[in-house]
Formats: C-alpha cells, sequence, structure tokens
RNA sequence: GCGGAGUUAGUUUAGUCUGGUAUGACGUCAGCUUCCCAAGCUGAAGGCCGCGGGUUCAAAUCCCGCACUCCGCACCA
C-alpha cells in the first residue's frame, strides 16, 4: 500500500499523528506516537536489542540530548553541520553557495571555507540566481543544529544533531568501568534534533526523531581477523556500488572487494539479519556504496541501507568507517585520554557505525506490512507476531448469558502477559476486521460452548482460519507464537 | 526557502464559482437482535468549516496575512 494509505491507518488507527495539532502555531516537522505507534516501537527496539545488541555484546547508554558547544566544536559539528547558502534578493530562493558556484564556474570551493571565498567567487564570475537572474545576498552560514540557552544567562548550548556523541565522550569511563575490550560496540537509542529547512513525510523528515546508534571501537590493524564472522558469512545482502544492487553473501562482499573487510562485513550482516526478522520485504533493499562527495564529513567508507517504498528509496541506516575521527578530536579538545590497551598494545581506536532512523524504519515496516485483501474486503496490517501493537484480541461472541463475564475473566488472566485487546461491542467480523487492521494476529472468542467445555475458538489473522483450543492452552500457543525468533 | 494544489467531525467528503450559519458515507457510543467474518433495525454523541484580520446587515463561501499538509525544485551531516 502507499504513503496515503499508510497515513491513513496511521491517523485513524493511532499510530502517529501531528504534534500540537490543536494549536495553530505548531511547526512542521514534529509528529507524535499514539498508543499503537509506541507499542510497536518498542517492539521493533526490542528486537534491535536482541539482534544487534546481545547478540555482538555490546554495552547500551542514555546520554543527553543537550550538550554543550564544547562537544560540537571538537565533533566538527559547529563548522561542518552547517551549509554555506546563498539567497537571491529578487525571488528569494535559497541555494547552497558551494554547489552553485561549481555548478556554474566548475570552481570548487570547499564548503567549510571563509564566508568570503564564496563572496568573491560570486563577484568575480558574475553568477546571477538561476531562476530569476537576481542579484545574491551575501553569504551566510546555515547550522541545523538547534541552539538552546542554559540557566538565567542563557549560556549556549545544543541539542545534539546526533545521539553518538555521548557514546564517544563516554568511550574512556565506559571503557575502564565495564572492562571493555575491543572490538567493543556501544549503543544508544534516543531522540536527535535537527533544524531541517523543509521537513516534510511525517516520519520520513522530521525535526525531532528517533536515532538507534551503534558505535563499534575496534582495532584498526585488526579489521581482518575473523571474531565472529563466520556467523553471517552466508548471509545474503544486496550490495548496490553503482549500477544494479547485486545479491551475494557477506564471504563474496569482501572478497571480492566490495565491503573492504571482514569486519564491516560482519556488521552489515548482522544488520540484515534483523532487518529480515522486522518484516521488511528485503528483497526491496540494498546496501548502497557511497562516493566520495556523498559521504558526511567524517566517514572514510559508507554504506547506506535503503528500502524501496512507494515514494522512492528510504534510506534507514548509514553505515560510516568513521576512523580516529571522533576520538581524535575529542583527545584533543578535552585534552583527556582516549587511547585503551588491545593486549600490550596502546591504540586510539577506529569507529564503524551503524546509524539508523527508527521512525523510517517504522514506516517502512507499516507499508511494507498493509495489506488490501479483496477477497475478504479487509484492510491486513500482516505485522510479525512480535512486533504486533496488540497480541491478541479477546471477544465474547455475544454478551449475554454470562459470556461476558466468561470473557472478561480470561482477558484478565493473560493481560499482564500480553498485550490483550478485550472487546465486546459490535459484530463479531467486524470486530475481527478492526483486529486486523492493527495487526492483531490472534483473536480468541468466547461462545456459549466455553461455558460447557473450556473451549476457545483462536482465530489467526492471515489466514483466518479458526481452530477450537481449551482455555489453558491459550497461554502456551500465545507465547509460542509471538515470542522473538 | 521558491513554485503549485489543498485544509470542513476520529476518517473520508458535499457545499465555496453564485455569501443567508454545514451534507452524506464510514467509524464511535447506547439499545434491540444472540449472531463466527465490516449483517439488520432504533437512537445518540461528535464541527472555533486550519488560525488571525478585513469587506458585509450577514462569511465555510469574497479579500489580505500566517500556519500546516501534499506535489515539484532546492536542501537532507
Amino acid at each position: 500500500m502507499d504513503y496515503k494509505a499508510v497515513m491513513k491507518l496511521a491517523l485513524e488507527r493511532g499510530f502517529y499523528f501531528p504534534s500540537c495539532e490543536v494549536y495553530g502555531d505548531a511547526h512542521a516537522g514534529f509528529w507524535e506516537y499514539g498508543p499503537s505507534g509506541v507499542s510497536l516501537k518498542n517492539k521493533f527496539l526490542e528486537l534491535w536489542r536482541r539482534e544487534l545488541i546481545r547478540r555482538d555484546g555490546m554495552l547500551e547508554i542514555d546520554g543527553s540530548q543537550i550538550m554543550s558547544r564544547s562537544v560540537f566544536e571538537a565533533s566538527g559539528h559547529m563548522g561542518n553541520f552547517a551549509d554555506p547558502i546563498i539567497k537571491c534578493t529578487k525571488c528569494n530562493s535559497t541555494f547552497r553557495a558551494d554547489r552553485t558556484i561549481f555548478d556554474i564556474t566548475k570552481i570548487e570551493i570547499p564548503e567549510n571555507a571563509d564566508l568570503n571565498e564564496f563572496d568573491n567567487a560570486i563577484t568575480q564570475n558574475n553568477i546571477k540566481c538561476p531562476k530569476c537572474k537576481g542579484d545574491f545576498d551575501k553569504t551566510k552560514k546555515f547550522n541545523m543544529m538547534f541552539k538552546i540557552g542554559i540557566g538565567p544567562e542563557d549560556e549556549e548550548a545544543y541539542l545534539r544533531p546526533e545521539t553518538c556523541q555521548s557514546i564517544f565522550v563516554d568511550f574512556p569511563r565506559l571503557f575502564k568501568t565495564m572492562r571493555g575490550k575491543l572490538p567493543l560496540g556501544i549503543a544508544q537509542v534516543g531522540k536527535s534534533f535537527r533544524n531541517e529547512i523543509a521537513p516534510r513525510q511525517s516520519l520520513l523528515r522530521l525535526r525531532e526523531f528517533y536515532q538507534a546508534e551503534i558505535e563499534v571501537f575496534c582495532n584498526p590493524s585488526k579489521l581482518s581477523e575473523t571474531y565472529r564472522f563466520s556467523e553471517v558469512q552466508d548471509t545474503q545482502i544486496r550490495v548496490q556500488t553503482d549500477a544494479e544492487p547485486i545479491s551475494m553473501t557477506c564471504k563474496e562482499a569482501v572478497e571480492l572487494g566490495i565491503v573492504p573487510n571482514r569486519f564491516v562485513a560482519y556488521y552489515l550482516g548482522i544488520l540484515m539479519e534483523f532487518y529480515e526478522k522486522t518484516g521488511i520485504d528485503i528483497t526491496k533493499s540494498r546496501f548502497r556504496k557511497l562516493g566520495d562527495k556523498e559521504k558526511a564529513f567524517y566517514a572514510e567508507v559508507a554504506f547506506d541501507f535503503e528500502v524501496e517504498t512507494t515514494i522512492g528509496w528510504l534510506e534507514l541506516v548509514a553505515c560510516n568507517y568513521r576512523s580516529d575521527y571522533d576520538l581524535s578530536s575529542h583527545a584533543k579538545k578535552s585534552k583527556e585520554k582516549f587511547e585503551v590497551m588491545d593486549n600490550d598494545e596502546k591504540i586510539l581506536p577506529h569507529v564503524f557505525e551503524i546509524s539508523m532512523g527508527i521512525d523510517r524504519s517504522l514506516y517502512t515496516i507499516l507499508e511494507h506490512s498493509l495489506k488490501n485483501d479483496k477477497e475478504h474486503e479487509r484492510t491486513v496490517l500482516s505485522l510479525k507476531p512480535y512486533l504486533s501493537p496488540i497480541h491478541v484480541g479477546i471477544l465474547s461472541l455475544v454478551k449475554k448469558d454470562g459470556l461476558k463475564e466468561k470473557t472478561d475473566e480470561i482477558f484478565l488472566n493473560i493481560k499482564r502477559k500480553y498485550d490483550a485487546f478485550l472487546d465486546h461491542s459490535g459484530a463479531i467480523g467486524r470486530r475481527y476486521r478492526r483486529l486486523d487492521e492493527i495487526g492483531a494476529p490472534f483473536a480468541v472468542t468466547i461462545d456459549h460452548q466455553t461455558l460447557e467445555d473450556n473451549t476457545v475458538t483462536i482465530r489467526k489473522r492471515d489466514s483466518m482460519e479458526q481452530s477450537r483450543i481449551s482455555i489453558s492452552e491459550i497461554d502456551s500457543i500465545l507465547s509460542e507464537s509471538v515470542a522473538f525468533p
């Protein structure tokens, strides 16, 4: 189904909706998760923890969202996260100064150059607005970070534009106190903030968004060591260098030199295995190797994990080999020591990053899972059972004759263990449809026979099959079916 | 940020040209029906008609500004 259908589902069934919508001064780029969205997000993150954090023995932290100026001076965001922009005095169109100059004159000026350099190039080459031939105003820097004031003196600080800086800053303490050993993954889930010029498409481009980031610290001279590579060597990944994505195993990707080493290939492999379990159609996925122009300012080698949707390819994860860029900058700026011992060798670790966009991933899961079942005239959200906001609907066939009470009793017995939803009202078919639409994999229905022999019918969402089971079996069937893989 | 199209109940939508206080569907709730796949019947709730200003006796409707949503461009470490 398409973006519009997902949006309708999100609004009608409480997955997500615009923030502060009752007020006229609400800003674009802010959305809230409703109950179904939160439940899906929590389960998605639980899967992420199982498939990446626990599997690899990583450490998880939870850092501050507001960080001091020094952090971003060291990280490079003060200088590099800002784009040089020029604005036409006639039509108000805004352009990137460096790109506009390059397009017209083929003169390359680095984006972090002095602003005068751009102004000079524009004057000397008589560059005019490509749209209306108007004159450009002086070059300005637009920084995407939200600046905020701390305390009564409004001291300068910033909302983090990525979660990972706390991981770098905390690395020396974590390595010491947690008895770290390279390679060591440190992870964090949380909000990041970017002042996008034009946020759009709900969860796909937000000003306040969730990231789940992993920074793997490693010894750069040991990237070809096997570690746990054998676990993923036969895992299929789809890799795109220039033309079409090609399916290959992780082992082949390293042998062909497409992925630089086993270390990186291992993480691409476990990431792929994770996404396969989210229910996203991975035949529509690719690891796209980025060229020099596209890479982030800190990245040496970069792969974007992208998935095709009805509105095009979406970047869900950025995988960057950041070398010692971050640790050495923080070491220099803070004058703290960031080197650690790897066996008997003292080194400054390098970093491989797996930076996941949670909101975009959730959108993609919804889009790939939402099906229109024309034969049965229903909309089905065929989520993996372990990701479904509701595991099971508990329904009374009719309210009378003590069926309501019996239903309540069954609900009471399972509601602490499962996400169960109790429903007595309306036609039974309609209640099944409603559960189908929010992705509940099971419905348990209590009828007159239940009172006689303690059996109920259990209905499966995808096949609509029903079978008669005893009440005592509900728990074991659910616990097996909705368990994480 | 530029250009275009929009914004009416939880969702979808008529009405806007031609000004007279909002229509239908779905959904929700209650009751009847006691029923296993969106059944039927009865009833009800639900609208600052995006926000602000102007014109007018009177504005969902005309005019201006703003916000938001979508599309295209630009942007997206």
